[in-house]
DNA sequence: TTGTACGCGTTATCAA
DNA sequence: TTGATAACGCGTACAA
């Protein structure tokens, strides 16, 4: 049923040389005479041999691969990066592994999941997650090239590629603003839950604030599992009868906020503007027209890579810290309260 | 700036012992003196030691590792998948590495991939594919246990774990059936675009037939890149004047229609029923409300695992064929045709 | 209970 | 242009 694999004594058997002009032959090192190259790659076509990666990498020391930990791959946010790394791996000529922590999202699985990743000898670190402490990062980053993807990050020993949270809150501040907004509500995470969120909602926050706006802080905390408990916190929002919109910290969660709109047979921007952030498919979907602020993930990926990959070859001296600028996405679920008001 | 990483010899001069000591002790072998056990175990954890993988998987001939092979990471349906596989892997004690086709979802690219999971020497492999043939995987299914998720397949030199996709088809016609609908739209699609989209509708189709139902086949490749092209067909359906409802091959489909219909200021059902497939986050909100046949992606991704670990350790004798339920999701975008006629 | 020695599949060095 | 041979880091019989 399972053949057993061939080796390169194999193909060197087959062809009748040594198994050292194979490895030249097929690596494309000079010094073999065409006529053998050519039968050299026959056999191995026909044997179907391919090199054991394993032994490569013992051998050279080196296995051209990049590993990267995700926090939850089921996340499109997740999944646009991740398909980012494989590619601009893949352009740079290295292989991409991934792990996660299996389902539950504690800290020592993430932290076995890493040294998943370790073992395997990958040659740098590629770690997406909005939770994990960096402190638990530094160690394997004082062994390989590192970069935090995804999140802003300042540890001068390890490198970071992110979207501009503050940028971004604000960016989405001043779209309220303009919009006339003088009393919103800021769903707020603290830092543990997700350093990006808390991020991007202080932000948000503080730019209300010195805009002179009327600013209501939700800790999304008290509201129980994941988006349970949106209910409660949005009839809260309601019943003030003076707020005219709502910033969430994710288009995840601002789905859950319309939806509980939606239940009480309420609209946005009809009773309550509406805005998320992230900007990612499928949720920046026409038909859902919610107003967010998108992060370049793709571009985020790609500078993750090369990054670490310049690192790696010596062309790159040390850390670096990114930030790239993400854009408005209007949408139609935030507009201007004066033009609603008359109707609530 | 990186150190290099130590070895099992560090760790046995550290603790005045032979690397086997080191190894038995670190495997949990029995026949280790409790005392040096410890010491072994404390050098260990100082230096940061981690096995190389690599070698373990020279000198073993097992790497416990498990080869998963995604078309496309960025999609929740694969998204999801992965997590599956991801925690069951790791709860039966073996790892998971993927690879994409990097992109360009062209056959040689997925070769490729496919070799690089054999290059690392993965003990089986999970293929995720809607479009590659089978044929493509038999040369490496002849090599390891594999198993297609999420798509039938009927090759008896290869196990498969799916989605019943006539079951869901039939499900979703008589769904619409029973609402009342006599004129049908279903969207086709060829088996070389997507296996698993071409069997559902074709089931759709038949069973919409049987049922006495006037069908308008709408054959998707004709409308371009993608998504686009969605207007001219829903405008179509729309002329014809006597079509009720549109029976999409995916969710992702569904939402373009609806979004098509939004722009012309038209909404399901109120004027046209509309039906998707796959019913997984964050396409199941219940903002969208869309009425689809949900897959079991978690089952799935169990039972693949389950499926070729088991051929692995010796516990199933050969392949498989497994199609699990799935199930209907009512939804608010498909409504009986009478009640909105009078409107129309 | 511990240590020695061999082999795993490669690459790389050095002679031939 | 080729072919031995030594590493690489680890597991594991077998000997001590």
């Amino acid at each position: 049923m399972t053949d057993s694999v061939p080796t390169i004594y194999d193909v060197a058997a087959g062809a009748g040389v040594s198994k050292s002009v194979v490895s030249r032959a097929l690596s494309g090192a000079p010094g073999v005479a065409p006529a053998t190259l050519a039968r050299v790659k026959q056999i191995a076509a026909d044997l179907g041999y391919v090199a054991n990666a394993n032994a490569q990498g013992m051998s050279a020391h080196r296995t051209h691969t990049l590993g990267v930990f995700v926090r939850d791959a089921a996340t499109p946010f997740y999944g646009h990066l991740l398909t980012a790394f494989q590619e601009q791996a893949s352009a740079r000529g290295y292989r991409v592994v991934t792990a996660t922590g299996s389902g539950s999202f504690s800290l020592v699985e993430e932290r076995r999941a890493l040294e998943t990743l370790v073992s395997l000898r990958v040659e740098a670190l590629i770690v997406c997650s909005g939770a994990l402490p960096v402190t638990d990062v530094l160690p394997f980053a004082r062994r390989m090239p590192t970069v935090i993807a995804g999140r802003p990050e300042r540890d001068a020993s390890i490198s970071s590629v992110y979207c501009d949270e503050s940028g971004g809150g604000q960016g989405l501040a001043d779209h309220l603003v303009g919009l006339g907004h003088r009393r919103v509500a800021v769903m707020t995470l603290s830092p543990t839950s997700s350093l990006t969120q808390a991020a991007r909602t202080r932000a948000m926050v503080q730019r209300l604030r010195s805009s002179h706006v009327d600013v209501a802080e939700i800790p999304c905390e008290d509201f129980g599992g994941e988006l349970d408990g949106v209910d409660s916190l949005v009839q809260a929002v309601l019943d003030s009868g003076s707020v005219t919109a709502l910033m969430a910290p994710s288009d995840s969660w601002a789905v859950a906020v319309l939806e509980a709109l939606q239940r009480r047979g309420l609209s946005a921007p009809h009773d309550l503007s509406v805005t998320g952030y992230d900007g990612v498919t499928p949720f920046l979907s026409e038909l859902l027209g919610i107003t967010s602020w998108r992060q370049p993930l793709g571009l985020i990926g790609t500078l993750s890579v090369d990054d670490v990959v310049d690192q790696i070859d010596g062309r790159s001296a040390g850390t670096r810290h990114l930030a790239v600028d993400g854009e408005l996405l209007p949408g139609r679920t935030a507009g201007s309260p004066g033009e609603f008001a008359a109707l609530r």
